[in-house]
Formats: structure tokens, C-alpha cells, sequence
DNA sequence: GATGAATGAGATTTCATTCAT
DNA sequence: AATGAATGAAATCTCATTCAT
């Protein structure tokens, strides 16, 4: 019985690789069903078995990349470090996560956020957001984040600058040796963080 | 002859906003061929008239935006502002255009740079970019923004920043009111372009 | 009033013209009637001043084709000339139809006969078989064909040779040079006029 | 696995024989997929299960039949009959084919040759033609032919004489009764083979 | 006569999903 | 668990024909 969910659940895994890949090569609507079947090496009737649609393999790559995500902010959080260096984590984090599975950063930049917007899936996704408004939030009230921005607004001008570095990947627009995923690392930090740090603001400098 | 082609240009154009209002409701691929006629009133044999597919109803609406973005951005290059000052209206003019228009932002966010990625509209957002990294490489030759970062990657945090905004203001997560949306222009302005400027680096602090 | 039906006249003669080189190029149902009025030179929807239906236009080349012919063939009836002469009268005629109107041969080979034989279709193709008939019965009754042959059948024979023949041109797979259409001629008279003539059967030979 | 190729195979041949029947009774271009599904008994999605599209389905009843009648002609060819005996085979196998399967010699006499007239499809008539071709001159060579005709020409007007009676019968012009389809046998080989024959020519008559 | 915008029936094809084996 | 034949809703696109101008 253990065997069998074990080879179960690895054949489970077998065709979530798959549609990301397939995903990843076509775009959610532009891949049949058939793809991802052919592409795990399956009939493609047996992905019923496991996914009730086609919609669930999306919905399940998506849950659970955004739930590992989520455990991984949870323990930045954590963390005692001050607000700014739990920012530069979680930029880290997501950065890195272009190398360790492009396949997987290719679909969540393209099909995220767009096509049906579900609500379920939008309040999965705010609930990153409000990870990093968290941090936030405690860096302004440790006096170490300035206090005049919405945490609200400021994560999201954060996550938008780390998500647009990934679509540059994405759309091999951006250099991604290396050195540049580095790079943008720092750059992200620097300019977006630096911004909102206290004594590093236009705002401050101009009053 | 001359009335015709007016009355045709303005079915053309009604065409063309149905499929924007059509779009922004169930998204490019959901949205049917049908729908998009009856929203405009016309057959939907006559799309095909003025359009020779549904693709290329959604890419006129990209490159016609597209341009008309491009212009008022070179607008923008030609005043003789200070590189912040451009980078600001920049902002303005994307973050504006969610109030003007809507739908067509719910469009272009979730369609553009997404889906297909073709080739020629990579090579299209890519000229935005490019007029951003521009205005940065002013900025810096000036010394008015931090030498220290690349032109390009500081083009797409910013760019990215202002999506994202646009894109919580699509998903019905950020409010929109008029203050906000000044509000989000100034703190666009601040983190990011804060974040750029000489004195206002966390980098040039922390050396 | 009559420099209008002439001119009139001239149009419509026009529109046929082109009928007939776009049915040749692409077939009856391949053609569109779009292709036909480019062709032509006029806008499609002149096209239903002159004929009714896409369908008029092929029934009109076919029935001024056809009447054409059964002109030519009631001449050759009318001569004096012995029954093998006048097949090979018209044998001549319909051959060299394809030197001097490809196009119209074309049309007439792929679209007669076939597709949905109309009944009024079919019968006028009957009267050209009957003249041939006829050519055939008096050629029995004077005693210069031989008599133990069903005209009817021996009609078919004699007119499939030759369409066949013409059919090798429109394929590109005879040769149609001068020498070979002469050559054509002679041997389709020569095998069929042969075959049937009194003292030239194998029939009559062998036994 | 045997058992599902074996049904898959008779499913196949299924869709086929209705294909024949509907091409039969509206033509190929009036026929509707949706009309050989319904006439096959299965929804129209299978069809595509079998074969790519309409046109395959087209193509297959052509290549199929016509490799059948190239072994058959080719099993003539190996006997050791004189020409004429050959020719009167080859004439009987293709007269005969008409009441063994009306409907197949309905599709075949109507579409073959026309439509795209794809070289492919041009390509296999030619064979056809060359086993006559081959037939006659071997006739020639052993001087049971008249030498002073074309092989070529003599096997379009061979082949079209019996395409024609074919077409007599697909037209309901001529009767179709079996004594009339032997007589249609005879007549063929007594004309076009009398025709052939070494002293029965009119040519050689009248020299 | 002439134009071409407008119509809309209809055709092929795709593909997610089901289900008998 | 696994297969793939079978289904059928649905979608895009075509094109003959009409008709206002």
C-alpha cells in the first residue's frame, strides 16, 4: 500500500513536471493536454486520474510553488535580522529561483496574475504581498524603513522590480550568467530598498 | 470615397475597442470570436473585414498603444528636465493610463509579454525599455543619478515597479482612488528614483 | 441604348473570360468569386448584375461551349462526307479546342460530367453524344461501318478517346505540340474510325 | 493488442466505405465530414481519430483502389496471353469494377483528375497508364500491333473509352445491365483492340 | 452600372474529457 | 493503474450573396 502511493506519487510528480514543462514551452491554452501526456510518457487519459482538468495542473503548480514560497518568507520572517536584510532575502529568493527551476519561473510569470484571475488564486497571491508589507511594516515601526510610504504600495513597487528582472529572463532580454543574477540581486536592493530606507530618500533629502 | 473611408476607419475603430472591452473581461484566449462582434453590433463575419484574425485584433491593440506610448515618451527625452523629472513622468503617463483607460490596461497587463512572446513584440516592449535606460544613462553621465548600476537592470526595476502597481490595481488589490493613484506616482517616484539618485543610495551610505 | 448593351455585353463577356481562367486555375469549387471579379477587373458585386449565382457562371461557359459544338457537329452532319470523315471531322474539332482555348478545356474536362450532374447538364451533353450517334447509325446503314456495334456504346468509345486525350494535355501528361496534336487526330481516328469501320475488325478477321 | 488494432483497423474501413458512399451520392466537395459520420454511425470528432482531414479521407480511397487495380493489371501483365488478351482483361477488370462497387467508380470517375490535380495523385495515374502502355508494346514488338502508333497515345485512348462507358453508366446514360456490361466489353475490345490489330487499320486499308 | 461593406449560414477542425477495456 | 478510442461542444474562419450608396 505504501509502495503503491509511492509509485503513485511519483508518477503524480512525473506529469506536474511535465505540464510545467509543457506550460513552460507553450503557454497554458496553447498546450493540449496531449502534450503533457506525451511529454511524461503517458496516455493521456491517466492525467485524469491524478488532476481532476487541465485548469488543476496549473492550480497545482501554482499552489504549491507559492506555498513553498510562503514557508520560505515565513522563515525570513523569523528572522531577527533587521527589515532591510529580510528584503534583500526574499529578493534573493526569488531570484535565485530563475536558475534552480526556469521552466517553473517561466509559467508562474505568464500565467500568474493573468487569464481568469480567480479569486482564490489572487488571495494566494496576496498573501505573499502581505509577507513582504509585514517586513515592512516592522522595519517603519524600528524606525529603520522611512515612515511616509504604504507598506501596501512599497511591497508591491518591491515585487514588481524582482518580477520584471524575471521576465527580462523569461523573455531572454536580460543577462543571466552568473554574475548578472548577482547582480540583480544587489541592484534590486539597492535601488529599491535604498529608497526605502530612512535617511536614503529623495523625499527626505528634498524636505 | 473620402466618407467612406472615414465611416470605415470609425468601424474599424469600434471593432477595436469592442475587442479591448472583450478582452479585459475574459481575457484574449477565453474571449470568442462572437463576443467581440456583438459587443461592437456588427457580424462577426465583418471582424474579418477589417482584421484577418483574432490575433491580429489583439496585436493592433498592443502596437497602437504601444506607439502612441513610445511617442510620449520621446516627448518626455526631449524636455530638458532633470533625468528624475523624466523618470517621474514616465511614471505619470503609465500610471495615469489606468484611469483613462482601463480596460485597455487590463489588456495590455495581462496579455503583453506574456502568451506567445512573439519575437517582433519582445523587439516592441524592448524599445520602452530602452527609452527608460536612456533617461537613466543621462541621469548618471550627469551625475545626477548613481553610476554604479546598470542602465538597463535599473530600466526594468523601474518599469517593473510601475506594472506591478498597474497589475494590483487590475487585480482589485490596490485601491485606485485619485489619491492613491498620485499617491503610488510619488512613492514609484521616491523608492525607485530615490533609490537611484546619488545621495540617496543605501550603497553610497553603507561605503 | 445599344452602345450601352454593347458595352454591356462587352463586360459580361469579360467576367466570363475571367470565369474561365480562374475555374481552369483553381477548379469550380476552389475558386472564389472574389478571385473572379480580380480577375476580371471589377468589383465582386458586379459580378450579380450579370449572373446569378457563382453556379450561372459555370452552367453559362458549359452551355455556350456546348451549343457551340453542336453547331460545329450538326455542320459536319450536314456535309456529304462519308461517316468515318465526319468522325474525323469531329474528332478535329474537339481536339484542337485545346490549342486554341486551353483554359476553357480545361474548365470543360474537370468540371462536366462530373460533380453534381445536373440532370439539365447531363441531358445537353446527350445531344453531343446523339450527334455522334447518328454519325455512327448512317455510317451502319450505308454499310460503311460495321453493323454488330450498338451506336449508342460505340459513341461513348469514340468521345472518351478523345476526352481522355485532352485530359493527357490538361495533366501535363502528353505532349501537346502541334505534330502531337495532328498526331493525336490521326490516331484516334485511326484506332477508334479504324476499329470501327467494316472490313478493319479484328472480329471480322479472325473468323 | 491484436484484438484493438483488429477493430481499430474495421473502424477505419468503416469511416472509409461510408466516405465512399457520401463522396457517391453528393460529390466531394458538397459532402460534409459531418455527413460520413453520421452515415458511418460515429460522432464526426473520430474521423480525425483515423485520418487528418477530409481531403486524406479522399486521398486514401483513391490510393487504396488504385493500388489494388495496379496489382491487378500487373498479374495480367505476368501472363503469358498475347496483347489483346491482356487488354481485354484490362478492360474487364475496370468495366467490371462498376457493379461490383458503384459508389467507388462514382467517387473515382468524378474526382480523379480534377480537384487540386495533385502531381502525387497525377503520378499514380501515369502508372495505370504505363502497364497499358507496356502492354501495347509488347504487342508491337511481337507484331500482333500495328507498330506505327504510339503506345502512349494508344493507352490514353484505350484507358478513356472505358473511362467513358464508366462514366455512361455513373450518369445513368447508358444501360448498365449485365448483358450490356459484357457487350461494353466486347464493343471496347473490338473497337479499340480491333482498331489496334495489325491488318485491321483503316490506315493500312487505304495505303 | 458599379462598388465594397455587411451579413450569416455553415464548414472543418481541435481538444478536453469520458469511459470501456 | 493504465490505455486510447470515442465523444461532441465549441471556435475560428470562409465566402457566396445582398444591398445601401
Amino acid at each position: 500500500m505504501t509502495d503503491r502511493s509511492i509509485a503513485s506519487e511519483e508518477k503524480r510528480r512525473l506529469i506536474l513536471a511535465a505540464a510545467v514543462r509543457v506550460f513552460a514551452r507553450s503557454g497554458y491554452h496553447t498546450s493540449r493536454v496531449g502534450d503533457i501526456a506525451e511529454e511524461a510518457g503517458v496516455a493521456h487519459g491517466l492525467l485524469y486520474h491524478y488532476f481532476a482538468s487541465k485548469e488543476e495542473l496549473l492550480e497545482t503548480v501554482f499552489r504549491e510553488t507559492w506555498s513553498e514560497l510562503l514557508e520560505a518568507f515565513a522563515r525570513v520572517e523569523e528572522s531577527q535580522e533587521p527589515a532591510s536584510e529580510q528584503l534583500r532575502q526574499v529578493a534573493a529568493i526569488l531570484l535565485r529561483s530563475w536558475r534552480r527551476d526556469p521552466d517553473l519561473v517561466r509559467v508562474l510569470v505568464r500565467e500568474v496574475g493573468r487569464s481568469q484571475t480567480l479569486p482564490s488564486r489572487v488571495e494566494e497571491i496576496g498573501q505573499v504581498f502581505r509577507a513582504i508589507e509585514r517586513i515592512v511594516e516592522r522595519g517603519q515601526a524600528e524606525g529603520e524603513l522611512r515612515g511616509d510610504l504604504e507598506p501596501r504600495l512599497a511591497s508591491w513597487i518591491f515585487y514588481g522590480a524582482i518580477e520584471e528582472i524575471l521576465t527580462g529572463w523569461v523573455l531572454g532580454q536580460l543577462d543571466d550568467s552568473d554574475e548578472e543574477v548577482a547582480a540583480a540581486e544587489r541592484a534590486v536592493v539597492d535601488v529599491v530598498v535604498g529608497g526605502l530606507t530612512v535617511s536614503g530618500t529623495a523625499a527626505s533629502r528634498r524636505g
